[in-house]
DNA sequence: TTGTAAGCGTTATCAC
DNA sequence: GTGATAACGCTTACAA
């Protein structure tokens, strides 16, 4: 029953034999596709079927070519840490799945100055409906601008809200943080230390300004040696270790901005002979791989990354998906999660 | 000195635009865009210029259309590790960054047993030029007919050959893993523990293929007990871990299919209090960043998977990447890493 | 070496 | 509600 095109098999059936089969015009077959509401539900009925019967699936580079508009949508990342974009991207496209669209991957190279060009060029390329922006690009107001001007939806994706809500999709770092350092606190620490992101990372801000929110309720301060400066790597990590933990009075508690730094600092006390959690509480945040696979495992905050996804897509193309509302908030919970490395204080 | 479509910046200039410009006609143009040899070097030069001016970039949805072929690769894979997903289309990316190419990203849900309708519509739909599938599910050869039988071209990846060398890149798992074991029988280690991968996946096999190669080459062979079922995830290596570790004679060493389990026997050395690699020495698999943020940092082996990345892609669309000669032999070698967690076995 | 005409498969316009 | 007809921007015949 495929369409007399010759070889069987050979050819896709079109928009006309679907025509020809249901005994209406091409146009009407579009609409039908389109969902448009015009249209007798008799006709509709007799469209479908001959849909059915051919196996017809529309072609979406003359629908792109006809609506001068891909049925894609861009993810633009700079590759901050694996699992998070691949996270992100699952949450995408579990959202996008019964829809039309399909999902592009860019990675941006956030050190070039070619940069906002690069995208432009795949931006007035691809001409993807939008583009979701993961951070630290996502903090690149440029960037947000450029979609603008080239007529690409975008959504930024943060740890606080970067733009306005229909452009924005983020966690809540600074509180989810200021709740995993009160839990320190009240287990009896006192010398908590604290392990930075980078300098110029909007999320680093904001898990640094929950840090000291909690530290400010108890009346506690951090001591400047109890700080560590970081780039939510590993070796940054091991650093901030050596630093904190070679101290006369060492922190009996670190708080490291990510769990890849958290990694490093008890590779330093697991090599410096140090108990975790005996002697030293630990945690971190993203809950990445490494956060269970390390010993013991990580304390660390969860972070929603796939329902951000979802989240994003929704708030992307709402029109594309079921028609979601966007009435809800931006802003996705976090979660702190407990496990082995966190304990009270050793005894004085 | 764009086009003149009115306001500024509403249109994109077209190939018409650029033809009425360089006083050529449209197919001159696209003879230009898709560098046809046929061409007065003179007339090309015009072309250029005229395109440069108007910043003209082909409409790839129309292209798509002529062509009936989208500039689109796509990637399928079935998750089995973020890195490695990541690192591959890093690799990807990094050959197709000059091309027209675009790249499309497809998790497949290997369980489901829609799987096979899903990528049939998924590549009717978005047509693209080729297919890159990621271990596991490039060990279906479902999945390849399928992409064969809708001229959709394609390249498994593997641990060893699956396919004719235009249709594969694979890694040399058995050998390298062959070439670990040997490093730990010339350490002394004789009672060597084995943790496999997942029943069904060729990677698995061939891993445990160079295990036993290294062991009979010495006139070794596996004890029973001494080998651990798995499914390269870490609570695999916590159960393998157990089991072995309990022995009333334990292996001095432990070969694990991957870096995930080998955490997990990691974690179950620890919390016995057995030294690493003091008294126990663990090999891991796919140097994930897990290798290095667990303490001590795994021996194990990397995986050229960015540049595998790469190669699939120079192989699956060679016309498309400068004509890169497919002469190179499609096995890219794997490289076994020797870090903290080997050492000889302590004196009985 | 270059140009003309006819698609590619869909949607928009505007009658009916 | 529905259907001709003309786009959409590019490529492939086939001529010249």
């Amino acid at each position: 029953m495929r369409a007399n095109k010759g070889e069987p098999g050979s050819k896709q059936p079109t928009i006309n034999d679907v025509a020809a089969l249901a005994g209406v015009s091409k146009k009407t077959v579009s609409r039908v596709i389109n969902r448009s509401e015009f249209i007798a539900e008799k006709t509709r009925k007799a469209v479908q079927d001959a849909i059915e019967t051919l196996g017809f699936v529309p072609n979406p580079q003359a629908r792109a070519l006809a609506f001068r508009r891909n049925f894609l949508i861009a993810l633009l990342h700079d590759n901050p840490n694996a699992q998070t974009v691949l996270n992100f991207q699952q949450g995408v496209l579990d959202a996008i799945k019964d829809s039309d669209l399909a999902l592009l991957v860019r990675p941006v190279d956030r050190g070039s100055d070619r940069m906002l060009e690069d995208v432009r060029i795949f931006l007035e390329k691809q001409r993807p409906i939008g583009a979701m922006l993961l951070p630290p690009i996502s903090e690149n107001d440029a960037l947000a601008a450029l979609c603008s001007e080239l007529g690409v939806r975008y959504v930024r994706v943060g740890s606080a809200l970067l733009d306005d809500a229909v452009h924005c999709v983020s966690s809540n770092d600074r509180e989810v943080v200021a709740e995993a350092v009160r839990r320190l606190i009240g287990l009896g620490h006192r010398r908590i230390g604290f392990v930075r992101g980078p300098v110029g990372f909007r999320s680093a801000a904001e898990r640094e300004e929950g840090f000291h929110t909690a530290l400010r309720e108890a009346g506690l301060t951090l001591a400047p040696n109890h700080f560590a400066p970081g780039n939510y790597r590993y070796a940054a990590g091991v650093e901030a270790g050596e630093a904190l933990l070679s101290l006369a009075e060492p922190p009996t508690a670190v708080f490291c901005s990510n769990d890849e730094m958290a990694a490093g600092v008890m590779s330093v006390a697991h090599s410096k002979g140090l108990s975790v959690p005996g002697q030293l509480s630990i945690i971190g945040f993203d809950d990445s791989p490494t956060a269970t696979h390390i010993w013991p495992a990580l304390s660390t905050v969860r972070w929603p990354i796939r329902e951000m996804g979802a989240r994003a897509a929704r708030t992307l193309v709402p029109d594309f998906l079921d028609g979601t509302a966007i009435e809800e908030s931006p802003v996705l919970a976090s979660t702190f999660i407990e496990r082995q490395s966190v304990a009270a204080p050793a005894q004085p």
